[in-house]
RNA sequence: GCACCCGUAGUUCAGAGGAUAGAACGCAGCGUUGCGGACGCUGAAGUCGGGGGUUCGAGUCCCUCCGGGUGCACCA
């Protein structure tokens, strides 16, 4: 018999499957270092955790399927892992049986299930966590916005990501590092500049402060369609800026303190934060040191024009242009820099580029050349590419003017969701309150329940609904499952309300089975969350648990239950749906609310 | 021209090489003198872009074509 210790964390269920087939197999046929894979079956009939390992090694042993799964089976069974739970031992699985054509499909006993519902009501705040991370180091840069115009719907969906993945990470133990790389200098900000200083008059801003920046730059677009010719009066303030000019110097820094102040209004409202904030001013012509590093390894060369390029189509990508021909060094260059400067201070394990996939060459042609400069954490190096955001009415074109900023999407979303709680509460400050974070929930949901590689639809009316794969759904359930812990005066007792006292004859309803069941698997979904770093694994399991909580609600009684145990036990469900809702939320970058 | 990403129900999206491809919205019905009906239940709706290949098994991996998006050296 196989014996667990009391403590053996829920989170390592699916581990436990794993070694006890790895046993099993080595025990049987001898076999070893297999890779096995444990999978969480989408349809009932097939238990909680099931394997495919039979079809595997079928050939190696020259049997069927169904008989190496039959053996597999029974030997499990013989060596069911034992749990201590109220001061006796039980067997975890209830059954482990073999499936034609040869998958072994393991279901968990419900005793294990109200154990695990127990322990998510005592462990509270910690449920699905792990040390998965301990003593790793991850840098996670994101936001990375430019300041000449307050932040878009794409910048939203780049700071949630990056807010999430560094929560999710967190959460699994990791030592989270949240940077953001602010693009302040640069002949963009310079157009914004340009125009303020021929048509500003010295005016203070009259609006939120990065808008009335941005109103510039948009000016400077539009000025630009007529007169082409203002570029060079822009490149003309670059220049002036790089030799320490100080009357340009004194416009470019009141006019991006400006646009901090709007940022951080921006992201205090969308619950963003960073640790560290990199600027690219600072960084201004100190790739020279890597260019040349870069010559002498041999990965670039001197062009006839005096520029430094690095050569990189043996690889298969563009080459790179390290230093101009005037000597300045480009963003890349800058960038490269930057991440060797970032690996000396913090030797991180990890560094996560949160930018969208239009700059997936780029930041291949970066890690290549970090590689070839002999650089062996340049494996370390990821970028997190996501796809584009548009609007039902089409894509994002400034030409078109068919932006959306960032402050009115959710300045929008507040007012919905204002009128769709309007009824339910009355007091108009906790209306407002409420909203707000009903909002950002819809908003940050509707932007993380898509796999990031996938471009998003962004539509206003669906995430906003309280109905469907949605936040505010999500929220509501929440809400719906606390009103009834709080008509019946529900307090954690743990202690008090043992296994035993259940009828003898007690055996789950399938709703509250099911539900039982998908909220063992929460730890597994965050590290699988944390893997593939797409949140979207989280919210799209936070959805089912939603499911899940509303099916068994409709069908079961929880107040007028048929004794006060089974009460008390679906109490319980709804106070663990509840901790797990909220975990899950919270790392989606999103609070609960009480009422709606 | 070259490269990368994406093609799954009318729409928006899940799918960890496996079992009968799943949700949500919308559509058609149904339910509760009941804990929040902002819910639940049932149903219709799919040649997983096309064609080859690998595999015992492919929506998933490989090749190819088609369609959509994006990027290609002194912008960032």
């Amino acid at each position: 018999m196989m014996l667990l210790s009391m403590k053996i964390r829920k989170s390592e269920v699916k581990r436990t499957v794993e070694d006890l087939i790895s046993k099993a197999v080595h025990k049987l046929y001898g076999l070893d270092n297999l890779n096995i894979e444990i999978d969480i079956p989408e349809n009932e009939n097939f238990g909680d955790y099931s394997t495919n390992i039979s079809f595997g090694i079928a050939k190696t042993l020259d049997k069927i399927p169904f008989q190496i799964a039959t053996e597999i089976a029974h030997e499990a069974l013989s060596e069911n892992p034992q749990i201590e739970f109220e001061d006796s031992l039980y067997s975890i699985f209830g059954k482990i049986e073999p499936h034609a054509p040869g998958f072994i499909n393991f279901t968990l006993c419900d005793k294990f299930l109200f154990h695990n519902t127990a322990d998510i009501n005592m462990g509270d705040k910690s449920y699905g966590s792990s040390d998965l991370g301990a003593g790793k180091k991850i840098i996670v840069e994101y936001s990375q916005p430019n300041t000449n115009k307050p932040q878009h719907i794409g910048h939203a969906r780049n700071n949630f990501i990056g807010s999430s993945l560094s929560k999710i990470l967190s959460y699994c133990g990791y030592d989270v590092v949240k940077t953001n790389y602010v693009g302040d200098i640069g002949i963009h900000i310079c157009k914004s500049m340009l125009m303020y200083i021929k048509h500003g008059n010295g005016r203070q801003p009259d609006k939120k402060s990065d808008h009335f920046v941005g109103d510039f730059y948009t000016m400077y677009e539009q000025e630009f369609e007529k007169n082409p010719g203002i570029e060079k009066e822009a490149q003309e303030l670059l220049r002036r800026w790089e030799s320490g000019d100080a009357e340009v110097r004194a416009v470019w820094e009141k006019m991006n303190s400006w646009v901090y102040e709007g940022w951080k209004k921006t992201y205090s409202e969308q619950k963003v934060e960073f640790d560290v904030w990199e600027y690219e001013s600072e960084k201004i012509n100190v790739g020279k040191e890597i260019a040349m590093l870069a010559l002498e390894k041999g990965l670039a060369e001197k062009d006839g024009t005096g520029a430094i390029i690095a050569r990189l189509e043996k690889y298969g990508l563009p080459d790179k242009v390290l230093l101009r021909s005037d000597g300045t060094s480009v963003y890349s260059t800058k960038e490269l820099q930057l991440a060797k400067e970032s690996f000396e201070k913090y030797k991180f394990d990890k560094r996560l580029y949160v930018v969208d996939m239009r700059q997936s060459d780029y930041f291949r042609q970066l890690f290549k050349i970090i590689e070839l400069l002999g650089f062996d954490w340049s494996d370390r190096l990821v970028h997190i590419a996501y796809g584009m955001v548009s609007l039902p009415q089409g894509k994002m074109s400034s030409r078109t003017g068919l932006v959306v900023n960032a402050d009115d999407v959710l300045e929008d979303l507040i007012s919905l969701e204002e009128e769709e709680i309007r009824n339910s509460i009355k007091t108009p400050k906790i209306v407002r309150e409420t909203a707000e974070r009903v909002a950002l929930a819809a908003f940050k949901y509707g932007m993380l329940k898509v796999d990031p590689k996938q471009d998003v639809v962004f539509n206003y009316e669906h995430v906003t609904k309280f109905e469907g794969n949605t936040g505010p759904y999500l929220l509501y359930t929440y809400a719906r499952a606390g009103s009834v812990l709080e008509k019946a005066g529900f307090e954690i007792d743990g202690e008090k309300f043992r296994y035993e006292s259940m009828p003898k004859e007690f055996s789950m309803h399938p709703k509250e089975r099911a539900l039982a069941a998908v909220l063992v698997h929460f730890p597994e979904y965050v590290l699988k969350s944390s893997k593939e770093y797409a949140p979207s694994q989280i919210a799209n399991y936070t959805f089912e648990v939603a499911q899940k909580f509303n099916s068994f609600y409709g069908e079961l009684s929880i107040l007028d239950a048929s004794s006060e145990s089974l009460k008390k036990f679906r109490l319980f469900l709804s106070h663990a749906t509840m901790i797990v809702l909220r975990q899950s939320l919270g790392l989606l970058g999103s609070e609960v609310v009480e009422k709606m």
